[in-house]
DNA sequence: GCGACAG
DNA sequence: ATCTTGTCGC
């Protein structure tokens, strides 16, 4: 498997030029939660998508897509490796959220393309990518308590931000992905905690995505 | 040359 | 990311 890395980190160049970071009219009755996994020593890509009603955050559905994987993780080429299975999963979805917090970072990338901008312009939804740590941009420290929140910028760039989700947790770095604007990205994402460090959207996939007990016996539950 | 590096 | 139980710390 060769991998041409010059031709990829210029596709996410053009595609970064498509990225939309304003808002739209967004008033979701759906709001989604996609995360990725892996099995058989990373042979088997398993994407998730977890859909919530908002604003309650009750868990509506949830698809689950295995593919071959594709490509070996590259720092900075994250979405060549997952964005396919979650397209497939998306599909598979009776229920199309209006708004998905992505696994992985938005445009606090350094081409502006992180898996959520390019998992957002291949669906055409909005999109907010949420990782749980730095791939790119600066930032101050962020103070321990609940809430306290930086941005996440590249000189006078504004990228994203760095929000402490929990006491005593590392913090998550959140940015738009598409069709979002850099404030809103931040106001969504609190608007799905619920005391947890993972926003509600993102703890079901990546529960789900992870066989953890708890998320085992949700299953069934959705329709 | 050296360090950094989403999942 | 993944292999994986109990355990230390707040």
């Amino acid at each position: 498997m060769t991998i041409d890395t010059h031709l990829l980190r210029q596709q996410q160049i053009e595609n970064a030029q498509r990225v939309v970071l304003r808002d739209e009219d967004l008033q979701p009755t759906l709001i989604g939660g996609a995360d990725v996994g892996f099995e058989q020593q990373g042979a088997i890509t398993r994407a998730v998508i977890a859909v919530l009603s908002w604003p309650d955050l009750q868990l509506v559905e949830y698809q689950i897509a295995r593919i071959p994987t594709q490509l070996p993780y590259i720092p900075g080429l994250l979405s060549f490796r997952e964005v396919p299975g979650l397209v497939a999963a998306w599909e598979q979805l009776n229920h199309k959220p209006e708004l998905v917090l992505v696994d992985g970072q938005g445009i606090a990338h350094p081409r502006r393309f992180g898996v959520a901008c390019h998992f957002g312009l291949q669906v055409d939804i909005p999109t907010i990518g949420v990782a749980k740590s730095r791939l790119y941009g600066d930032y101050k420290l962020v103070d321990e308590e609940k809430d306290s929140v930086q941005p996440l910028t590249h000189g006078e760039e504004p990228l994203g931000w760095v929000l402490r989700s929990k006491k005593r947790c590392n913090p998550l770095f959140i940015s738009p992905g598409h069709k979002v604007s850099v404030d809103s990205s931040l106001k969504w994402v609190e608007g799905c905690l619920k005391g947890y460090r993972l926003p509600e959207p993102t703890r079901f996939a990546d529960g789900i995505a992870s066989n953890r007990a708890f998320f085992e016996r949700m299953k069934g539950k959705s329709s």
